[in-house]
DNA sequence: ACCCGAATGTGATGTACATCACGTAATCAA
DNA sequence: TTGATTACGTGATGTACATCACATTCGGGT
């Protein structure tokens, strides 16, 4: 299926929106392709746009003394990443995403989402619900972060998304799990 | 000043509504009185509302093992506060919302938000704003959970929020940054 | 004023995890 | 193929924090 197919029946979930309409809203996204390791938001420059993700793997991360890393968001097909924060407030990048696998995506600026917003109803009524999803979900996370210990979070993560154990290096996992690699590789080892 | 007074200034920096749009919006907000100690959800039980703080302080926390109890947010004049998930997916609530001083708020069913979101764009705009502030604290408290330690945490809550030194009982700043009272009381005695 | 429960301080001990250190296996590029 | 880089496993040790235990102080209700 194509990009154009994907994001229109993302959409269609939580918004009504005519042919015409989806083919005004679509007309502001720029389709962009990627390989594993190129950078698409880096630390420290300016963001301008938000992703949408229709092929491969991002991942959204955070480096602290320039030593550890600690991963914000895997990013997966069908899901909308930037550094929100910095595209809101046109503040400088806080965080790096770059690509795990070869990517596909469609980028929307925010200049665009603002304008497509204000004219069309439906589609702030969109990007209100998709706002919200992210909320509950970082809320959601927070929540497991203070209660859950390590290993129940990984079973959680890969329950979530099974996919992520062959997809991405161990590592990265664990600096999603906010532990150390030798951690995680203790915690699957031991308990089998 | 007045409940409605304040919700509209509230609203007036986000969104642009004319006298009669904002009485129209208001005219949804329920005022509700609650004393000290008072609950305003209660885990296992239907959500039907979300909640305008007008004055007061409440929190909205979760209790594990029916023994720990972790803080997901202290709700001050101007903020909202809720069991989104609960009241979005329209299941039970799963955390508990009570008041840590007597509090005044507004009320407004999930309902009615919804119809005067498909009424009012601008309406809609707010509350797409709102959710983005929203999700973009929980970003970051959730990289300041990852990234620093307890003393780091204590000291950037009391900078974001030195009103709650004093209004709020050590024990809550503890549950809210995840760490026993225990440790909390040696380190703020030890650093001095 | 008085009492009782809640809030707070502080020591002793256990534990999950980080960190350091080193070795092995897998991956990739020339 | 081969060398180098990256991923992964595993032991030894240190540390921040939880937990338990008990003492003290504070604050609200009768």
């Amino acid at each position: 299926m194509e990009a154009k197919e994907i994001l229109k029946q993302h959409i269609a979930k939580t918004a009504k929106l005519s042919d015409e309409q989806f083919d005004h809203f679509f007309s502001h996204f720029k389709p962009q392709s990627y390989k594993k390791g190129q950078v698409v938001i880096s630390e420290g420059q300016k963001v301008d746009h938000e992703y949408f993700v229709i092929s491969g793997c991002l991942k959204a991360f955070f480096i602290n003394d320039e030593i550890k890393m600690y991963i914000l968001q895997f990013a997966m097909p069908t899901w909308w990443t930037s550094d929100y924060g910095a595209l809101y407030n046109q503040t400088r990048a806080t965080i790096t995403i770059d690509c795990i696998t070869d990517a596909e995506v469609l980028c929307l600026s925010n200049h665009d989402r603002e304008k497509i917003c204000s004219e069309l109803h439906q589609a702030e009524h969109f990007f209100r619900w998709r706002t919200n999803r992210g909320y509950l979900a970082s809320q959601k996370r927070l929540l497991s972060f203070m209660n859950n210990d390590t290993r129940a979070r990984y079973e959680e993560l890969l329950t979530l998304y099974p996919e992520l154990y062959n997809l991405v290096p161990k590592h990265l996992i664990a600096a999603y799990l906010g532990v150390s690699r030798e951690t995680l590789s203790r915690l699957y080892n031991a308990h089998k």
